[in-house]
DNA sequence: TATTTTGTTCGTCGACAACGAACGCATATG
DNA sequence: CATATGCGTTCGTTGTCGACGAACAAAATA
């Protein structure tokens, strides 16, 4: 569980893949720069690289080193792992088209949400919420809607785990206030982020609910605030939303 | 290279990829199982997962240790590392939609085509052509169209790699008779695969070329015999294809 | 032509990947 | 209720190979 010098063993394969990471963060790299970022000899990157390339993951792209496309193949594996991952894509579809706005499909991982689905509508304001990424579960929408129906115990952990990182002002910054936030989400079904992880954007989130009871995911819409706020807007995304989130609770479970 | 026993080093990291792939093939798998899949050790494929399990790559989900979405991460990333991969996405679902039938957007990699892009319209034929699946650049139009333009030399390097694998009856089975289809590929602008890879179903597919003159990927529409044969369908499709592959190499030198 | 900076090859050494055996913990089977 | 079988995990040991530094090659810069 705990992050630097763990247990026993295997300091090549966190080599590997920190080389795997510097080379997405810098999108693409030189031999020396990797070597010189992650303090290793010139030498056993080179090793290292050699390898990843023979075995087709990495491949040399006039003098840089890049990541190919066999992850692509990884990526479109996990994302199509859960019936319910498959299922919610054309909702996330249909509820960017009929809001206009950014719409999402998020499931819970190591305590933090992560992007499954995502499109723009017609007027959806630009973010970095491309799919794979990461989010804090008490900072974002579709996070606390997940959050809220995991049992005490679980969001203690998620807390004790990632703590309760300021995004903005209005990031949750106590327990206290978290808790009285999700407490209110388990009352209306749906949860609310005013601009808690960006200033200006709203989003409204709802869980998607396995059959065992626990949440598989979440729905959410973002937009500007000044339209999201708008009482009628409000009432027409929330309902979408439930009735969406309802549809797929029920092909997950009947199909 | 040469696929086994390869230079210096590194089995380690052959060994986790081993291990990942596994679990992609496998659908998630059990440690006793993955031990004697890959002639390992228990202890030591327990090893190796934990690491994976602590760097996120992987997660334990009752009782089978499955691929984490931290691949998708990866996956996403790859899939908009370079800019024609993401101004093709509206171009094939705009492909699909228009023609009805599954549309896709390839590259090469390794000498193989890669889809990057795909997108089942109306009517489309269910195939198992997921994002990140690999194809032969012999036996697929998308392939075909990208291997028309490679200069020779390269053509022959990818033959001499990979061979000529027969799908169906219809598969090139000659060098001969793929240069010929090239040449002719080449003439006209356009590549055909009539039943080459399964059969009954039909391909056409147009190179995008990059501004140094070698193809950067391939968009193709596939669909059955009976409909792509209909003259005016064909007529139609490989307009719009050729229309849609000069629109994105228009977008890939300005903008 | 010198000089710097890159990627590559190679010999050496100590850490650690891989092993086998033993343990704990379930779920079957008598 | 014992007994047995299967699983995942822990642990000591060993030989391999990951990591290093130095030397070389190749290309870019002066």
């Amino acid at each position: 569980m705990s992050n630097p010098a763990d247990s026993r063993s295997v300091k090549s394969t966190r080599t590997t893949f920190r080389l795997i990471e510097a080379l997405e963060a810098n999108d693409g790299a030189r031999l020396t720069d990797l070597a010189d970022e992650l303090g290793l000899a010139k030498s056993t990157v080179h090793q290292q690289l050699s390898a990843l390339v023979d075995l087709g993951y990495v491949l040399k792209e006039d003098g840089q080193y890049q990541l190919g496309l066999k992850f692509l193949d990884l990526g479109a594996y996990v994302r199509t792992r859960k019936r319910a991952y498959n299922l919610a894509e054309p909702h996330v579809e249909q509820l960017a088209t009929e809001t206009g706005e950014r719409a999402q499909f998020m499931t819970e991982e190591h305590g933090q949400a992560v992007y499954v689905h995502t499109k723009q509508g017609e007027h959806a304001v630009k973010a970095d919420r491309r799919v794979g990424k990461r989010r804090y579960l008490h900072s974002s929408a579709g996070g606390k809607a997940i959050l809220a129906h995991f049992p005490e115990a679980r969001i203690e952990a998620v807390i004790d785990r990632w703590g309760l990182p300021q995004e903005t002002d209005n990031t949750h910054a106590t327990r206290e206030s978290l808790f009285e936030d999700l407490e209110a989400i388990r009352e209306r079904g749906y949860s609310m982020n005013k601009a808690e992880s960006i200033s200006g954007l709203w989003s409204v989130g709802v869980p998607v609910m396995g059959p065992e009871g626990t949440p598989v995911g979440s729905f959410s819409v973002s937009g500007p605030r000044h339209r999201m706020k708008a009482e009628q807007f409000h009432e027409e995304t929330v309902d979408l939303l439930l009735g969406t989130a309802n549809e797929l609770e029920l092909n997950i479970e009947y199909s």
